[in-house]
DNA sequence: CGTCGCATTGATATCGCTCAAATCCGGTGG
DNA sequence: CCACCGGATTTGAGCGATATCAATGCGACG
């Protein structure tokens, strides 16, 4: 989601890592399940979910690779959501209590740790800020202004746009539509899966 | 906002703290100022805010008496929001500098550090899930489910109904009508500001 | 070559936003 | 005590943006 919650592994928790392997759809955790690891991904994508009362799919978070995911689980006693592979994907897989005695042993992880979950807050209050806003052009707006590079504010979607429409709560048919209109009006640029902003 | 992100303050903490009150309105600090200080919440309360293009105020956060304010803001060079006291506050106030040191000196408050900052991302996570609801009365009743107390989920709302309505990204007329469709449709009772679900 | 899912566009319905107005309520000053 | 004021609350009417339903093209992949 936000290239700014990516991290390095720490070097103690190296050692520890147990290496998975996950294609698409495959679910790593259930809500409810007693929590026993954190994990990271090496590459490809999961997707943290609820579901709401309708059975729609709500994204929590992505993690891509160089994220951990389920870090905010530590400190519980289960799972609070779903954790599913999008794409095919290698993780890494730490159990909760090694992490718990390192941050207990190892000042220097417990820095990185808290800098980790501060990065994680600030990029969830970013997108709780995005998803306020209260029509499809500004959201993306937002995610480009917030999230891209460059002077232009340039963002390759990663993933498809359809999972990109989920991630700021639009229908997928809106988001093209907005991206159309967008760019006809000259406010974006668009090629294939990088969006900018024009000047 | 979420009682569950409610902590007292460490105790090697309390030594270092510098007593603030506020008025409604009043600002404690502005986006881009070099962050200098944590915040805890004594009484009253406390918004950080960012401001859409249209220049309607977005709601980041709300802390409430017993929450820290500001915490994501320790490894960042300048604060990213506003901070604005919602009504008269007391507030204290901790330099980051302390902060810092203790999470290198220690290990007890480090763990309570790392704690609080999860149950801040949980919350954020939750709100995130609220809304990515497409209509109002899934977010009321989300916000029963999730943050109400007891069998009946109960809710008793803090502030006005129009700043509860921008939490939970409405117009205040929309979140009015939509409590009184619900509690004509027997889906919630509302007996002032407290909110239930029936069943 | 058939199938499946993404991308795209059209038509329509619905829900929430906007503008507007009336009421209520607490506080304030005469 | 009462008139007044500002903000919250509530309800109405209409509009517009987004959801929904639908259809098509296209590329990947078996």
């Amino acid at each position: 989601m936000s290239s700014s919650t990516q991290v390095g592994i720490p070097s103690a928790l190296i050692a520890s890592g147990k290496r998975l392997v996950c294609q698409p759809g495959d679910t790593i955790f259930w809500a409810g399940d007693a929590t026993h690891s954190v994990y990271f991904v090496v590459s490809g994508a999961v997707r943290l979910v609820r579901y709401g009362r309708a059975g729609e799919e709500v994204i929590l978070h992505e993690a891509r690779p160089g994220a951990f995911f389920a870090e905010a689980s530590l400190d519980s006693a289960h799972y609070h959501c779903d954790a599913m592979a999008g794409e095919a994907s290698e993780l890494l897989q730490f159990p909760s209590g090694v992490i718990r005695q390192l941050l207990q042993s190892d000042r220097a992880f417990a820095q990185e740790w808290v800098a980790l979950l501060a990065r994680q807050l600030r990029s969830a209050r970013t997108r709780v800020e995005r998803l306020s806003l209260k029509n499809a052009s500004e959201r993306v707006w937002h995610l480009l202004y917030s999230e891209g590079r460059g002077a232009r504010c340039e963002v390759t979607v990663q993933g498809t746009l359809k999972d990109l429409a989920r991630e700021l709560g639009l229908t997928h048919e809106t988001l093209y539509r907005t991206l159309a209109t967008m760019a006809r009006d000259g406010l974006i640029e668009r090629q294939g899966s990088t969006l900018r902003l024009t000047a």
